[in-house]
DNA sequence: AGCGTTTGGTCAAGAGGAACACAAACCCGG
DNA sequence: CCGGGTTTGTGTTCCTCTTGACCAAACGCT
């Protein structure tokens, strides 16, 4: 197994701050967990442990609660968990038919939940801030003054540059070049750090943490409402590449012959697999939306032809490009969301079929596929995990503070 | 910038050994460096700096050296390297054409290297073994006792499984499920650790280190003799996936009608932009080797069309492949290797054309396309370097042993 | 030659986790 | 119902490692 060098030295001061963000992650991930759960999850002693946890209950981050007796024997370890109400994010996500808005508490419980329909076509950055802060504001409202929002997170259809959230291209929404991070922040006047992510790459995140995919290191999430995206998680970590922009599955070449695609290319993979593929082999108009993909998929479920044949010829391209992605990148899950989660039942075999056709036999064996487990909601929740990244990586910022050293000159 | 929690806590013991490792790494990658530069590149003290190299030096790891005056004010900087001569590794190649032996220094000196032709086609694992002991052998014995060696690395035209150097699949070798890390290691008799690898990553593992992306830590790195391989590096590490089968980049589908791949599937990029394709459309047989390959590329510098058509189709579906890895990967660079690099100053418009109708604008701007700068040799320096990936992670075993701390019984 | 600058050498101090011994709380069996 | 076994929390001491401060050394420049 190779590993890259550290890029930086370690120093004393470090390897607390590790510490205390080993634990606050494992109990965010896998709450609740009792102290000597904690010792065998991370590695460190019980002395370790103690002094960590109790610097974050101390600090107002995590609670300890007594465990009624359990059965086991020994004497009983008290249970750890996040707190949940004390910092909170704010999870939007700008998707092509909805909008959705949420307050996660730390640990990932979701408090407040909204999510409304919204027209498809081309909309007004600002105008959609406001809409998101409409819905926002009694949401924010509701938790008063018991939750302090450290973070907002921001899922959105397009493709978003990581170093500041700008929006590079939304084909559904007719954006190129919006810096919708800041928009986002005066309009909601919170004074956190705004953090704007790919819905896929977000979806990926959600159903690597809280999802299908826990537990597994290396993950392909492939999801599409009008285009197809997807994220990748690489030995435990997004993949994000130079700029943030890695992850855009649906546009891979996969028959040159195809029809043009919304990304300017020909014959992306979305072209066979997306919305309007499916739409228009199923005899719709494939402009025609969501309302006629669920026509299409219980018309399927009531068993008739046109469109059970739409959805086979869909699952075959389906199953062709997630081959290549199999050999690219030999996951050990393959996590079908949104439509590709919804067909699935109908196109399994397929999508297995030309799997062993086009991938190779090895990273074949290796890769199960499995249906979201969070469905429409993986992008907002990957949203919240998005902004909760800073708190987790180094908590000491967020404890309450010790009484500083005073020094009096001349001492 | 997301982030995955550290697997497993950080012990004060961690520490030095992660000091250790990083000034380690850093020496070999750029050595030579004074101590100040060290102290600028780790952000450690000079005090931490001194004591951890010191230990190095005295593990016979590194030397130490006075410099002469550079004109620089100040109190001079003795320069640190690593010692090239004290611990070595064998590094071995299994190409399509040839077969390539390799003994390679802390630091990655070339101390000894050879080379020879092989004939095509299918070759026995034993008597494969046999040939590269025999090739060995004499370089072992130039090196006489002066130097120790760590470990053996095998570059492999095929599919390796990480864990245990198992080839799953080597169709120019026709072999399936080969042990050949067993075969290698009974053969040279060596008793060190035998890592294998896809030449593909390791070629891309040099180029990162060694060649033409270094400090480049997002790189696509495209190779091929008689298949189409690669490596990618993510975020500095090489991307392996769950088996080690990961960077299969040759055999992505991208024309459905085109033709058989020897993998099985149809259409892969592999039959596209291989050597085979290459020579089909120069109207050379297919199968004519390397020597059909050095005439086109002759007769197309000589101004020759049917060559330059050639190379200039097979240019246009490089570049539609690469399209699609871009808007994959979103690398910051992209090295093309052998026949690739060879090709690249005939094709290098069409490449840069077909990127800019197939890949989105925002990865496509990030992504420079570079020939590689170690050609050939690609694939051994990176076993070179993957064999003292133990020694880089974790200098403290090989440091000479300190004097043991003697407890008394009964003191 | 003297001064400023940069870097090495040394040592005490501080921080943090490990190791160990002990105490507490539970289960279980007689 | 009581005592042994087991598991885990608590507290103390020890060890390792880095930092930081101070001084010395070696160089260029004026």
């Amino acid at each position: 197994m190779l590993t890259s060098r550290e890029t930086a030295g370690q120093r004393s001061e470090t390897v607390r701050r590790a510490n205390l963000s080993t634990i606050l992650h494992e109990l965010h991930l896998n709450a609740p967990l009792s102290r000597s759960q904690l010792v065998a999850h991370t590695g460190l002693t019980r002395s370790a442990i103690r002094g960590l946890v109790g610097e974050l209950a101390a600090g107002g981050l995590v609670i300890e609660e007594r465990r009624s007796s359990v059965g086991t024997p020994g004497r009983p370890s008290p249970l750890s968990r996040p707190r949940t109400d004390r910092y909170v994010v704010l999870a939007l996500e700008i998707a092509v038919d909805s909008l959705a808005v949420a307050i996660v508490g730390l640990g990932g419980s979701v408090l407040e939940h909204v999510r409304v329909d919204r027209a498809r076509g081309h909309l007004d950055p600002d105008s959609l801030a406001d809409d998101l802060a409409r819905l926002a504001a009694p949401l924010l409202a509701s938790r008063g003054e018991r939750s302090t929002v450290i973070g907002i997170g921001l899922s959105m259809v397009g493709v978003v540059r990581a170093a500041d959230g700008l929006i590079r291209f939304a084909p559904n929404l007719g954006w190129r070049d919006v810096p919708i991070a800041d928009i986002i922040s005066r309009r909601l006047r919170l004074d956190v750090p705004v953090s704007v992510a790919n819905d896929g790459d977000l979806g990926a995140l959600a159903e690597h943490r809280r999802g299908a995919a826990v537990g597994v290191d290396n993950v392909l999430y492939v999801a599409g409402e009008v285009g197809v995206g997807g994220g990748v998680i690489v030995d435990g970590r997004p993949l994000a590449g130079a700029g943030g922009y890695a992850g855009e599955i649906g546009h891979v070449p996969v028959n040159p012959a195809g029809s043009e695609c919304r990304c300017g290319s020909r014959g992306c993979w979305e072209t066979e697999v997306g919305e309007r593929a499916l739409l228009r082999r199923a005899g719709r108009r494939p402009t025609a939306g969501r309302a006629a993909m669920d026509d299409v998929l219980s018309a399927a479920a009531a068993g008739s032809t046109v469109e059970l044949d739409a959805l086979t010829e869909t699952g075959e391209w389906l199953g062709i490009g997630l081959a290549g992605l199999v050999n690219i990148f030999n996951p050990s899950l393959i996590v079908l969301g949104s439509i590709f989660g919804r067909m699935y039942p109908f196109v399994s075999a397929q999508v297995e079929a030309a799997l062993g056709r086009g991938a190779m036999r090895a990273p074949r064996e290796m890769a199960r596929v499995l249906p979201a487990a969070l469905g429409a909601d993986a992008p907002v929740l990957g949203a919240a995990e998005l902004a909760f990244e800073p708190l987790l990586v180094d908590p000491a910022g967020w404890l309450a503070p010790r009484p500083a050293l005073v020094r009096v000159a001349g001492a």
